[in-house]
DNA sequence: CGTTACATGTAACGTCCGTTACATGATGAC
DNA sequence: GTCATCATGTAACGGACGTTACATGTAACG
Protein backbone atom coordinates (compact mmCIF):
# COMPACT_ATOMS: atom_id res chain seq x y z
CA UNK A 1 0.00 0.00 0.00
CA UNK A 2 1.16 3.30 -1.17
CA UNK A 3 1.26 5.82 1.80
CA UNK A 4 -0.42 9.81 0.44
CA UNK A 5 3.70 10.70 0.92
CA UNK A 6 4.52 8.18 -1.58
CA UNK A 7 1.87 8.57 -4.08
CA UNK A 8 3.00 12.45 -3.80
CA UNK A 9 6.77 11.79 -4.15
CA UNK A 10 6.03 10.23 -7.56
CA UNK A 11 3.84 13.23 -8.63
CA UNK A 12 6.62 15.59 -7.69
CA UNK A 13 8.87 13.45 -9.50
CA UNK A 14 6.97 13.71 -12.56
CA UNK A 15 6.69 17.68 -12.27
CA UNK A 16 10.17 18.41 -11.49
CA UNK A 17 11.09 16.11 -15.12
CA UNK A 18 8.78 18.10 -16.95
CA UNK A 19 9.73 21.59 -15.49
CA UNK A 20 13.24 21.70 -14.63
CA UNK A 21 15.14 22.62 -11.13
CA UNK A 22 15.63 26.31 -11.84
CA UNK A 23 12.44 27.84 -11.48
CA UNK A 24 10.82 25.75 -8.81
CA UNK A 25 8.36 27.13 -6.84
CA UNK A 26 6.00 25.28 -4.56
CA UNK A 27 2.76 26.67 -4.85
CA UNK A 28 3.00 26.09 -8.85
CA UNK A 29 4.45 22.61 -7.95
CA UNK A 30 1.58 22.05 -5.32
CA UNK A 31 -1.36 22.58 -8.20
CA UNK A 32 0.26 20.81 -10.11
CA UNK A 33 0.22 17.68 -8.03
CA UNK A 34 -2.96 18.51 -5.88
CA UNK A 35 -2.06 19.55 -3.03
CA UNK A 36 -1.28 22.87 -1.16
CA UNK A 37 1.74 24.47 -0.62
CA UNK A 38 0.92 24.19 3.18
CA UNK A 39 1.15 20.12 2.88
CA UNK A 40 4.65 20.10 0.62
CA UNK A 41 6.21 21.94 3.75
CA UNK A 42 4.49 19.69 6.16
CA UNK A 43 6.07 16.32 4.38
CA UNK A 44 9.22 17.92 3.49
CA UNK A 45 10.32 20.42 6.63
CA UNK A 46 11.66 22.96 3.78
CA UNK A 47 11.90 23.44 -0.05
CA UNK A 48 15.16 22.31 0.37
CA UNK A 49 13.91 19.24 2.26
CA UNK A 50 11.80 18.45 -0.79
CA UNK A 51 14.58 19.06 -3.16
CA UNK A 52 16.86 16.57 -1.07
CA UNK A 53 14.01 14.09 -0.87
CA UNK A 54 13.00 14.12 -4.53
CA UNK A 55 16.12 13.80 -5.84
CA UNK A 56 17.79 11.08 -4.31
CA UNK A 57 14.29 9.33 -4.90
CA UNK A 58 14.80 10.46 -8.80
CA UNK A 59 18.71 8.93 -7.92
CA UNK A 60 17.19 5.22 -6.55
CA UNK A 61 14.87 5.26 -9.87
CA UNK A 62 17.80 5.67 -12.33
CA UNK A 63 20.23 3.22 -10.55
CA UNK A 64 17.41 0.77 -10.62
CA UNK A 65 17.03 0.96 -14.06
CA UNK A 66 20.50 0.85 -14.19
CA UNK A 67 20.79 -2.30 -12.60
CA UNK A 68 17.83 -4.14 -14.84
CA UNK A 69 20.21 -2.70 -18.05
CA UNK A 70 22.77 -4.97 -16.57
CA UNK A 71 20.90 -8.29 -15.94
CA UNK A 72 20.12 -9.24 -19.21
CA UNK A 73 23.68 -9.51 -20.21
CA UNK A 74 23.32 -13.35 -19.02
CA UNK A 75 21.12 -13.81 -21.58
CA UNK A 76 22.36 -15.14 -25.19
CA UNK A 77 22.20 -11.37 -26.66
CA UNK A 78 25.03 -10.14 -28.97
CA UNK A 79 27.14 -7.86 -27.01
CA UNK A 80 27.22 -4.39 -27.80
CA UNK A 81 29.54 -1.70 -27.18
CA UNK A 82 29.43 -0.66 -23.18
CA UNK A 83 29.27 2.97 -24.56
CA UNK A 84 26.58 1.94 -26.93
CA UNK A 85 24.76 0.23 -24.59
CA UNK A 86 24.70 3.04 -21.91
CA UNK A 87 23.47 5.46 -24.59
CA UNK A 88 20.48 3.39 -25.70
CA UNK A 89 19.78 3.33 -22.10
CA UNK A 90 20.54 6.70 -21.18
CA UNK A 91 18.49 8.19 -24.20
CA UNK A 92 15.79 5.57 -23.55
CA UNK A 93 11.89 7.48 -23.25
CA UNK A 94 12.04 6.38 -19.56
CA UNK A 95 15.77 7.71 -18.63
CA UNK A 96 15.80 10.87 -20.63
CA UNK A 97 14.23 13.14 -18.59
CA UNK A 98 16.09 12.27 -15.49
CA UNK A 99 19.34 12.73 -17.50
CA UNK A 100 18.32 16.01 -18.68
CA UNK A 101 17.40 17.00 -14.80
CA UNK A 102 20.43 15.99 -13.45
CA UNK A 103 22.52 17.96 -16.43
CA UNK A 104 20.60 20.78 -15.39
CA UNK A 105 21.31 20.46 -11.82
CA UNK A 106 25.22 20.11 -12.87
CA UNK A 107 24.81 23.87 -14.46
CA UNK A 108 23.55 24.92 -11.78
CA UNK A 109 25.81 24.20 -9.30
CA UNK A 110 28.53 25.26 -11.46
CA UNK A 111 27.58 28.71 -11.37
CA UNK A 112 25.79 28.98 -8.29
CA UNK A 113 27.17 26.59 -5.63
CA UNK A 114 26.09 27.79 -2.61
CA UNK A 115 22.60 27.07 -3.91
CA UNK A 116 22.45 23.99 -5.62
CA UNK A 117 26.17 22.50 -4.92
CA UNK A 118 24.61 20.76 -1.70
CA UNK A 119 22.29 18.44 -4.01
CA UNK A 120 25.01 17.53 -6.50
CA UNK A 121 27.21 15.72 -3.97
CA UNK A 122 24.03 13.48 -2.66
CA UNK A 123 23.43 12.90 -6.87
CA UNK A 124 26.55 12.68 -8.29
CA UNK A 125 26.07 9.27 -10.06
CA UNK A 126 29.70 9.34 -10.55
CA UNK A 127 29.29 9.57 -14.05
CA UNK A 128 32.83 8.78 -14.83
CA UNK A 129 33.47 6.10 -12.53
CA UNK A 130 30.58 4.60 -14.03
CA UNK A 131 31.80 5.50 -17.70
CA UNK A 132 35.58 4.39 -16.96
CA UNK A 133 34.22 0.87 -15.34
CA UNK A 134 32.61 -0.43 -18.38
CA UNK A 135 35.49 0.15 -20.58
CA UNK A 136 38.17 -2.29 -21.34
CA UNK A 137 41.01 -2.53 -18.51
CA UNK A 138 43.81 -2.35 -21.67
CA UNK A 139 42.01 0.96 -22.81
CA UNK A 140 41.34 2.26 -19.06
CA UNK A 141 43.56 5.33 -18.89
CA UNK A 142 42.45 8.54 -17.38
CA UNK A 143 42.48 10.49 -20.69
CA UNK A 144 40.45 7.50 -22.63
CA UNK A 145 37.95 7.53 -20.01
CA UNK A 146 37.95 11.67 -20.22
CA UNK A 147 36.65 11.37 -23.50
CA UNK A 148 34.71 8.68 -23.46
CA UNK A 149 33.22 10.79 -20.69
CA UNK A 150 33.08 13.77 -22.55
CA UNK A 151 31.50 12.01 -26.23
CA UNK A 152 28.79 10.73 -23.85
CA UNK A 153 27.93 14.04 -22.23
CA UNK A 154 28.52 16.45 -25.37
CA UNK A 155 26.30 14.29 -27.20
CA UNK A 156 23.58 14.04 -24.77
CA UNK A 157 23.62 17.75 -25.08
CA UNK A 158 23.31 17.95 -28.38
CA UNK A 159 20.10 15.56 -28.25
CA UNK A 160 18.80 17.62 -25.64
CA UNK A 161 18.95 20.61 -27.54
CA UNK A 162 17.84 19.44 -31.16
CA UNK A 163 16.09 16.54 -30.47
CA UNK A 164 17.91 14.14 -33.19
CA UNK A 165 18.45 11.09 -32.12
CA UNK A 166 19.19 9.69 -35.29
CA UNK A 167 22.06 12.05 -36.00
CA UNK A 168 23.64 12.22 -32.42
CA UNK A 169 23.87 8.15 -32.54
CA UNK A 170 25.18 8.01 -35.44
CA UNK A 171 28.01 10.28 -34.26
CA UNK A 172 28.42 8.24 -31.51
CA UNK A 173 28.42 5.12 -33.51
CA UNK A 174 31.59 7.05 -35.56
CA UNK A 175 33.17 7.59 -32.37
CA UNK A 176 32.97 4.37 -31.43
CA UNK A 177 34.29 2.78 -35.35
CA UNK A 178 37.35 5.53 -35.21
CA UNK A 179 38.72 4.27 -31.85
CA UNK A 180 38.18 0.60 -33.15
CA UNK A 181 40.12 1.69 -35.86
CA UNK A 182 42.97 3.20 -34.19
CA UNK A 183 46.59 2.54 -34.71
CA UNK A 184 46.77 2.97 -31.21
CA UNK A 185 44.28 0.37 -29.55
CA UNK A 186 44.85 -2.41 -32.25
CA UNK A 187 46.31 -5.73 -32.00
CA UNK A 188 48.93 -5.48 -34.69
CA UNK A 189 51.19 -2.04 -33.03
CA UNK B 1 34.86 58.62 -24.60
CA UNK B 2 32.41 56.13 -22.88
CA UNK B 3 28.93 56.64 -22.40
CA UNK B 4 27.56 56.16 -18.68
CA UNK B 5 25.43 53.28 -20.08
CA UNK B 6 28.42 52.03 -21.82
CA UNK B 7 30.05 51.70 -19.06
CA UNK B 8 27.26 50.07 -17.03
CA UNK B 9 27.46 47.31 -19.36
CA UNK B 10 30.83 46.58 -18.28
CA UNK B 11 29.92 46.28 -15.24
CA UNK B 12 27.08 43.83 -15.81
CA UNK B 13 28.90 41.91 -18.42
CA UNK B 14 31.48 41.05 -15.12
CA UNK B 15 28.43 40.46 -12.23
CA UNK B 16 26.25 38.11 -15.07
CA UNK B 17 29.94 36.10 -15.75
CA UNK B 18 30.54 36.17 -12.16
CA UNK B 19 27.20 35.02 -10.83
CA UNK B 20 25.15 33.68 -13.80
CA UNK B 21 21.97 33.74 -15.35
CA UNK B 22 18.95 31.43 -13.53
CA UNK B 23 19.19 33.68 -10.22
CA UNK B 24 19.65 37.22 -11.52
CA UNK B 25 17.97 40.09 -10.01
CA UNK B 26 17.64 43.34 -10.56
CA UNK B 27 18.22 45.02 -6.78
CA UNK B 28 21.87 42.79 -5.96
CA UNK B 29 22.71 43.69 -9.60
CA UNK B 30 22.68 47.64 -9.09
CA UNK B 31 24.07 47.29 -5.79
CA UNK B 32 27.31 45.60 -7.46
CA UNK B 33 27.62 47.73 -10.41
CA UNK B 34 27.14 51.12 -8.19
CA UNK B 35 23.58 51.83 -9.40
CA UNK B 36 20.20 51.55 -8.70
CA UNK B 37 17.51 48.89 -9.82
CA UNK B 38 15.70 52.00 -11.00
CA UNK B 39 18.29 53.28 -13.56
CA UNK B 40 18.85 49.85 -14.54
CA UNK B 41 15.25 49.94 -15.94
CA UNK B 42 15.48 53.61 -17.45
CA UNK B 43 18.31 52.34 -19.19
CA UNK B 44 17.09 49.12 -20.16
CA UNK B 45 13.29 49.32 -20.53
CA UNK B 46 12.88 46.13 -18.47
CA UNK B 47 15.12 43.16 -16.91
CA UNK B 48 14.49 41.17 -20.57
CA UNK B 49 15.73 43.97 -22.13
CA UNK B 50 19.08 44.12 -19.89
CA UNK B 51 19.26 40.41 -20.76
CA UNK B 52 19.08 40.78 -24.61
CA UNK B 53 21.16 43.73 -24.60
CA UNK B 54 23.90 42.41 -22.33
CA UNK B 55 23.58 39.01 -24.13
CA UNK B 56 24.16 40.31 -27.65
CA UNK B 57 27.34 42.68 -26.17
CA UNK B 58 28.70 39.31 -24.73
CA UNK B 59 28.37 37.79 -27.99
CA UNK B 60 29.74 40.38 -29.83
CA UNK B 61 32.67 40.02 -27.51
CA UNK B 62 33.37 36.62 -28.05
CA UNK B 63 33.16 37.17 -31.96
CA UNK B 64 35.79 39.92 -31.59
CA UNK B 65 38.03 37.84 -29.75
CA UNK B 66 37.44 34.80 -32.32
CA UNK B 67 38.27 37.00 -34.95
CA UNK B 68 41.46 38.09 -32.85
CA UNK B 69 42.19 34.64 -32.83
CA UNK B 70 42.13 33.78 -36.59
CA UNK B 71 44.57 36.34 -37.44
CA UNK B 72 47.71 35.96 -36.89
CA UNK B 73 47.45 32.25 -38.74
CA UNK B 74 49.10 34.65 -41.36
CA UNK B 75 51.99 34.37 -40.10
CA UNK B 76 54.52 31.58 -39.86
CA UNK B 77 53.05 30.34 -36.65
CA UNK B 78 53.23 26.29 -36.80
CA UNK B 79 49.97 24.91 -37.56
CA UNK B 80 47.81 23.49 -34.92
CA UNK B 81 44.27 21.04 -35.64
CA UNK B 82 41.62 23.51 -35.67
CA UNK B 83 40.24 21.64 -32.65
CA UNK B 84 42.55 21.90 -30.33
CA UNK B 85 43.27 25.80 -31.56
CA UNK B 86 39.65 26.05 -30.60
CA UNK B 87 40.04 24.41 -27.52
CA UNK B 88 42.97 26.70 -26.14
CA UNK B 89 40.84 29.60 -27.63
CA UNK B 90 37.92 29.14 -25.51
CA UNK B 91 39.31 27.90 -22.23
CA UNK B 92 41.43 30.91 -22.19
CA UNK B 93 41.01 32.83 -19.35
CA UNK B 94 39.68 35.66 -21.03
CA UNK B 95 37.12 33.47 -23.13
CA UNK B 96 36.15 30.82 -20.02
CA UNK B 97 33.36 32.65 -18.72
CA UNK B 98 31.96 33.81 -21.64
CA UNK B 99 30.99 29.80 -22.38
CA UNK B 100 30.61 29.07 -19.06
CA UNK B 101 27.54 31.74 -19.21
CA UNK B 102 25.99 29.75 -23.20
CA UNK B 103 26.13 26.64 -21.70
CA UNK B 104 24.18 27.85 -18.49
CA UNK B 105 21.58 29.44 -20.97
CA UNK B 106 21.70 26.40 -23.40
CA UNK B 107 20.37 24.22 -20.69
CA UNK B 108 17.79 26.89 -19.25
CA UNK B 109 16.21 26.66 -22.90
CA UNK B 110 16.34 23.07 -23.08
CA UNK B 111 14.46 23.14 -19.41
CA UNK B 112 12.36 26.59 -19.64
CA UNK B 113 11.95 27.27 -23.11
CA UNK B 114 9.38 30.01 -22.52
CA UNK B 115 11.49 31.60 -20.68
CA UNK B 116 14.94 31.64 -22.05
CA UNK B 117 15.08 30.39 -25.72
CA UNK B 118 14.31 33.88 -26.64
CA UNK B 119 18.00 35.03 -25.51
CA UNK B 120 19.47 31.83 -27.27
CA UNK B 121 18.41 32.70 -30.58
CA UNK B 122 20.63 36.11 -31.00
CA UNK B 123 23.25 33.99 -29.24
CA UNK B 124 23.28 31.52 -30.93
CA UNK B 125 27.10 31.15 -31.57
CA UNK B 126 26.13 28.39 -33.77
CA UNK B 127 28.79 26.02 -32.71
CA UNK B 128 28.15 23.64 -35.00
CA UNK B 129 28.23 25.48 -37.85
CA UNK B 130 31.59 26.89 -36.51
CA UNK B 131 33.00 24.01 -35.81
CA UNK B 132 32.03 22.41 -38.94
CA UNK B 133 33.96 24.80 -40.75
CA UNK B 134 37.30 24.74 -39.59
CA UNK B 135 36.63 20.57 -40.20
CA UNK B 136 38.62 19.59 -43.11
CA UNK B 137 36.66 19.17 -46.15
CA UNK B 138 37.03 15.42 -46.46
CA UNK B 139 36.05 15.09 -43.48
CA UNK B 140 32.55 17.59 -43.31
CA UNK B 141 29.74 14.67 -42.65
CA UNK B 142 27.02 15.49 -40.12
CA UNK B 143 28.34 12.59 -37.93
CA UNK B 144 31.66 13.22 -37.57
CA UNK B 145 30.88 16.83 -37.18
CA UNK B 146 28.98 16.23 -34.29
CA UNK B 147 31.19 14.08 -33.14
CA UNK B 148 33.61 16.79 -33.11
CA UNK B 149 30.95 18.96 -31.65
CA UNK B 150 30.36 16.88 -28.81
CA UNK B 151 33.65 16.29 -27.80
CA UNK B 152 34.35 19.43 -27.43
CA UNK B 153 31.16 20.18 -25.54
CA UNK B 154 31.41 17.35 -23.31
CA UNK B 155 35.10 18.29 -22.59
CA UNK B 156 34.17 21.74 -21.32
CA UNK B 157 31.32 20.78 -19.24
CA UNK B 158 33.94 18.49 -17.61
CA UNK B 159 36.15 21.33 -17.58
CA UNK B 160 33.58 23.40 -16.11
CA UNK B 161 32.86 20.85 -13.22
CA UNK B 162 36.37 19.83 -12.44
CA UNK B 163 38.19 22.56 -13.34
CA UNK B 164 41.30 20.04 -14.52
CA UNK B 165 42.07 22.08 -17.40
CA UNK B 166 45.26 19.18 -18.01
CA UNK B 167 43.24 16.24 -18.02
CA UNK B 168 40.48 17.78 -20.51
CA UNK B 169 43.30 18.64 -22.56
CA UNK B 170 44.90 15.89 -22.62
CA UNK B 171 41.45 13.95 -23.59
CA UNK B 172 41.41 16.29 -26.35
CA UNK B 173 44.60 15.58 -27.39
CA UNK B 174 43.85 11.55 -27.69
CA UNK B 175 40.87 12.16 -29.51
CA UNK B 176 43.06 14.06 -32.50
CA UNK B 177 45.20 11.72 -32.51
CA UNK B 178 42.69 8.52 -32.29
CA UNK B 179 40.93 10.18 -35.28
CA UNK B 180 44.57 11.02 -37.01
CA UNK B 181 44.88 7.06 -36.61
CA UNK B 182 41.91 5.75 -37.57
CA UNK B 183 42.08 3.34 -40.71
CA UNK B 184 38.76 5.29 -42.00
CA UNK B 185 40.30 8.65 -42.62
CA UNK B 186 43.91 7.41 -43.46
CA UNK B 187 44.65 7.39 -47.27
CA UNK B 188 46.22 4.42 -47.57
CA UNK B 189 42.58 2.58 -47.41
C1' DC C 1 18.01 83.21 -17.60
C1' DG C 2 14.86 79.88 -19.09
C1' DT C 3 14.03 75.73 -21.34
C1' DT C 4 14.72 71.10 -22.57
C1' DA C 5 16.57 66.53 -22.26
C1' DC C 6 18.90 63.34 -19.75
C1' DA C 7 19.97 61.37 -15.31
C1' DT C 8 18.91 60.10 -10.59
C1' DG C 9 16.72 59.48 -5.71
C1' DT C 10 12.80 58.07 -2.82
C1' DA C 11 9.02 55.49 -2.10
C1' DA C 12 5.71 52.80 -3.19
C1' DC C 13 2.71 49.38 -5.90
C1' DG C 14 1.03 44.72 -6.63
C1' DT C 15 2.63 40.02 -6.78
C1' DC C 16 4.93 36.06 -5.61
C1' DC C 17 7.91 33.68 -2.50
C1' DG C 18 8.92 30.21 1.55
C1' DT C 19 7.16 29.64 5.77
C1' DT C 20 4.18 29.76 9.99
C1' DA C 21 0.10 30.20 13.36
C1' DC C 22 -3.95 28.40 14.40
C1' DA C 23 -7.90 25.75 13.96
C1' DT C 24 -10.02 21.58 12.46
C1' DG C 25 -11.01 17.20 10.27
C1' DA C 26 -9.88 12.14 10.04
C1' DT C 27 -8.31 7.75 12.17
C1' DG C 28 -7.16 4.46 15.09
C1' DA C 29 -5.72 3.04 20.31
C1' DC C 30 -7.11 2.38 24.76
C1' DG D 1 -15.88 7.64 24.16
C1' DT D 2 -11.93 9.89 24.81
C1' DC D 3 -7.49 10.92 23.43
C1' DA D 4 -3.54 11.23 20.65
C1' DT D 5 -1.66 11.43 16.10
C1' DC D 6 -1.69 12.36 11.50
C1' DA D 7 -3.51 15.16 7.91
C1' DT D 8 -5.44 19.31 6.02
C1' DG D 9 -7.61 24.13 5.26
C1' DT D 10 -7.43 29.15 5.83
C1' DA D 11 -4.96 33.12 6.34
C1' DA D 12 -1.41 35.53 7.12
C1' DC D 13 3.57 36.95 7.82
C1' DG D 14 7.83 39.29 6.34
C1' DG D 15 10.57 39.78 2.51
C1' DA D 16 12.09 39.97 -2.29
C1' DC D 17 10.68 40.65 -6.81
C1' DG D 18 9.97 43.71 -11.32
C1' DT D 19 8.13 47.87 -12.15
C1' DT D 20 6.15 52.62 -11.71
C1' DA D 21 4.89 57.49 -10.04
C1' DC D 22 6.67 61.53 -8.87
C1' DA D 23 9.96 64.78 -7.79
C1' DT D 24 14.54 66.52 -8.34
C1' DG D 25 19.09 67.27 -9.85
C1' DT D 26 22.38 68.33 -13.76
C1' DA D 27 23.99 70.19 -17.89
C1' DA D 28 23.93 71.90 -22.54
C1' DC D 29 21.54 75.24 -25.61
C1' DG D 30 18.67 79.31 -27.09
Amino acid sequence: MMTRKEALVDSIVAYLLEHGLADLSLRPLAAATGTSARLLIYHFESKEGLLTEILEAMQARLRQSFARLLEPQAGGKQPQPPLKLLWHWAIADANYPYFKLLYELQILAIQNPEAYAQYLQRNALNWSDLILSIIPAPRRDPAFATLCGAVFDGLFLELMGTGDRKRTTQALDRFIRIVGDARAFRADT
